[in-house]
DNA sequence: CTGTATCCGATTGGATACTG
DNA sequence: CAGTATCCAATCGGATACAG
């Protein structure tokens, strides 16, 4: 498990667990990659299957994003006995603890999409 | 008002919407900032008083970081009558519609400070 | 198929000095 | 005080080729 960083001097409790928060989930393909996971659950998804459908990721960071989840336990990594090789990704039962911020982007993001409606730009 | 960028092909009004949230609020600072506002609602938060204590930003994220989220009416700027010039930020009222995802990030931080603790590293 | 390695342009973001 | 302008280093991230 990756370690955080230290406390900014005088930073209250709450500006610390955010600051946690977005240095683990942050950016811009974690929490897309962990919804990806939640809602396919039951589906075997190899990794090119995920960047087929994980629309504009690049195998180079769809690697390094899933390897940083993995470190930090929210996504298992199980290599299957295909051939050629497949490697199966699931999200882990910690993983799932993020469902209910993933819940919130997506709440926000109807939110804002119909607020820009409402609005004369 | 910003728009936002097109829907990739194919993509699920969830996977949408969480796009745009990220697309909005995404990075390093945003919610940080807005976080910073809404617990200060009543104060009269300065520019300068706001990189001082929201610790590690330069003034030149903190500019284009206001600026981004002015424009998006989330966030409203009033220039004092004082002299030197000074500048008072305040949260607006639809900047509040992101405080139950900013109390996400604070609790799954939480939760995953404690994780940390309760793992064998 | 699942990555890694390399190249390289684009972007990020700090430090500093400066303007109104 | 509230920014802006400039320089510059570090990182990001796509494309391509390649390995197991």
């Amino acid at each position: 498990m990756k370690t955080l960083k230290n406390d900014p001097p005088g930073c209250s409790q709450s500006l610390l667990a955010m600051r946690d928060t977005l240095e683990v989930l942050g950016g811009k393909w974690k929490l897309l990659i962990l919804h990806y996971l939640i809602t396919r659950d039951h589906q075997v998804n190899t990794f090119k299957k995920m960047q087929r459908e994980i629309s504009g990721i690049s195998a180079k960071m769809l690697t390094k994003e899933l390897k940083d989840l993995e470190e930090n336990h929210l996504v298992h990594r199980e290599q299957q006995n295909t051939k050629p090789i497949t490697v199966r990704y699931t999200i882990t039962d910690y993983g799932r603890s993020s469902e209910q911020l993933i819940q919130q982007l997506v709440d926000w993001g109807k939110i804002h999409r119909a607020k820009l409606l409402s609005v004369d730009e």
